[in-house]
DNA sequence: ACCTGAACACCGTTCAAGT
DNA sequence: ACCTGAACACCGTTCAAGT
């Protein structure tokens, strides 16, 4: 299930697999800024092609999260009744901040996306944002975050935190500190 | 104080302060990632006179930060002997980040910047970066920060705090979380 | 209905010619 | 020694012509 269910030709829906493999592929080896040029040319399709089927550099990144949302999405509606109510945020949070960097660069886009309603990343991640609501509400009730952060802004935070240069991953120890700020330490 | 000491030709030396400026002005409008063309056009000279006084538009960021640097170095050497330990971090760190967005979209580079010795960030910044080390290692030897986290690494991660759209500046409450999770809180 | 690739736009960067 | 602006490169984006 990567590629949305619309009515359409074989051959457009064979680009669309084809260009977003391509995207994956050129985005794990020069990072999410390169050349979308590049993408369909590995892909073996006309630039026009590209942008008929991801209109911005923004659609290839919802695609791309299609997955991964739907598992984080799944993963917060378990931890709602997970017994150790500390532990239940963190340890989404970290599962997010590997999915948001799978590839170079992408995790800024992602947290910007998710704060712009418009934005198809929003649109994608909706249910997962949803159920990342729920879990820090729960987890505010308890009294175990401070009251102060919404949940598009604690997805945004830690979507912007520097990266590793070499792996492009989140550099330590910027999640652990986010994590510790989130805390309700009296 | 605002350009560098070298001995030049005196047009060479005003293009370099009327560059900066129409920088500071272009930058205040279209934000930190304009075209550099439009600088040049606003300065009134050619495009090779602004690419051979500053050969990137980091050397921009770094003169542009080179006031501001000098009073946070300043500022941070007074706070070391400051009375209350716990708020000279804080306090210093705010300053330093309403220094950082004084252009929207300049934080990023200068903490960046920051984290590479090459950069010409880097150079310009490097006493106030040694004066605020000096603040936080006292900081840490006072126990009022967690031990793992380097001043490189806090002025990049607080350079990297989303910015609220409209002003540039970094929205609420990204700083206050972030200070919350430097602190140690046993 | 979709694809192709030429064409245009934008802007960073260089460099030969000028003063 | 420095300035200028034409020229090139790169790449996002569009669109007329084709299938």
């Amino acid at each position: 299930m990567t590629s949305p269910a619309k009515r359409q030709r074989a051959d457009a829906r064979r680009n669309y697999d084809v260009l977003l493999e391509a995207a994956k592929d050129v985005f794990a080896r020069l990072g999410t800024d390169a050349p979308l040029e590049i993408v369909a040319q590995e892909a073996g399709v006309g630039r026009g092609t590209l942008y008929r089927h991801f209109p911005s550099r923004e659609h290839v990144f919802a695609a791309i999260m299609r997955d991964s949302a739907e598992l984080l999405d799944a993963r917060a509606r378990e931890l709602l009744d997970a017994p150790d109510g500390a532990t239940r945020l963190p340890e989404w949070l970290r599962l997010y901040d590997r999915a948001a960097t799978e590839y170079p660069g992408m995790s800024g886009h992602v947290g910007d996306g998710l704060a712009d309603d418009g934005s198809p990343v929003a649109a994608t991640c909706a249910p997962m944002k949803a159920s990342f609501a729920a879990l820090l509400d729960r987890a505010r009730a308890e009294g175990h975050v401070r009251p102060d952060v919404t949940a598009t802004q604690v997805l945004t935070l830690v979507g912007a935190l520097p990266k590793d240069p070499a792996t492009g991953r989140t550099a330590e120890p910027y999640l652990d500190v986010v994590l510790a700020g989130l805390r309700i330490t009296t």
